[in-house]
DNA sequence: GTAAAACTATCTTCCGATAGGTAGGGTCTA
DNA sequence: TAGACCCTACCTATCGGAAGATAGTTTTAC
């Protein structure tokens, strides 16, 4: 995606792109941060009622993007490529994957699960590879196998 | 990594490298089946005396690339990047992950692991969205983490 | 009228790919 | 055994295009 392939998308040049995110680091980390952003509203909405809905609730805005979107968590990319790409892209796929460990660390602390940051850890890198995987593989169950598994190391 | 720095590497110009490999795919798909053939040979070395210690040894490959190295599994780029690559290098990868958890569903069923394939899925995940975690954070502790964390859902 | 946001036009650099040539080593045959 | 032939592996030179970025100008909205 080049700076006239965005700009064509939304209707304007590619000159005009560049009066709004200068860089193409500076357009990377506002799709991030924005990425980021709305992952969060998302995550806010999940009703931490029971740990299993909850978790249940976790999964499927994972799997909404592979299925939906026919595409990956756009930080499983960013964290892929993460050596050659610009710091500042790096930091907020970073601040991406904190954000969703401490999510998943408090969920699981407040329903009393024994080593609650660790399992969270490999929940995250679990999803993130999953999609990976499933991606590369064309065969969207693998995901979803992947998600059960991690489900069933919980407690 | 284009031609020019390929050749440049290698010492001779892009052209030869057009010689060897006449497209980006076909060295891009070369370059992956080397990395699982290197891979499998690498596993088949391991001794699959014990489980825990069979595990140690297969997490050691993965750690091994994110430690030495200072990168990440290459089938991890290419599966994030799968969208957008040619069929033939996506065969490859998916290849990959398929003898990854070839492997060690035959493992974990050797051991009489229950729901082996699952597991053997969820470990492979791991394992790879743990590098690419670890190293968008710059934070190799994660990967270890992540790794005790998979190793412990085991029995 | 001013400031934001778009535009035109252009530059430089890099990329993948191709055409065509050259040197060296091996092989077949009269 | 000498010449004709061919294959491999490199080379030089170049093409068309796409990329990121900038300078300067015009339009639009308040």
């Amino acid at each position: 995606m080049s700076f006239r392939d965005l700009a064509n998308d939304v209707g304007i040049k590619s000159a005009s792109v560049h009066y709004h995110f200068p860089t193409k680091a500076d357009l990377g980390e506002a799709l991030v941060a924005r990425y980021a952003d709305r992952f969060k509203a998302e995550l806010d909405k999940i009703e931490t009622g029971t740990l299993e809905s909850a978790l249940n609730a976790y999964v499927a805005l994972y799997s909404r993007a592979l299925v939906l979107n026919e595409s990956i968590c756009l930080c499983a990319i960013m964290g892929a490529e993460a050596i050659g790409l610009p710091e500042n892209v790096n930091s907020r796929t970073k601040a991406f994957f904190d954000m969703n460990r401490a999510w998943l660390d408090a969920l699981l602390t407040q329903n009393n699960i024994r080593s609650a940051a660790d399992k969270a850890g490999l929940i995250v890198s679990a999803l993130e590879g999953g999609m990976i995987v499933a991606s590369a593989s064309n065969d969207r169950k693998l995901f979803d196998q992947v998600a059960e598994a991690a489900k069933a190391c919980i407690s």
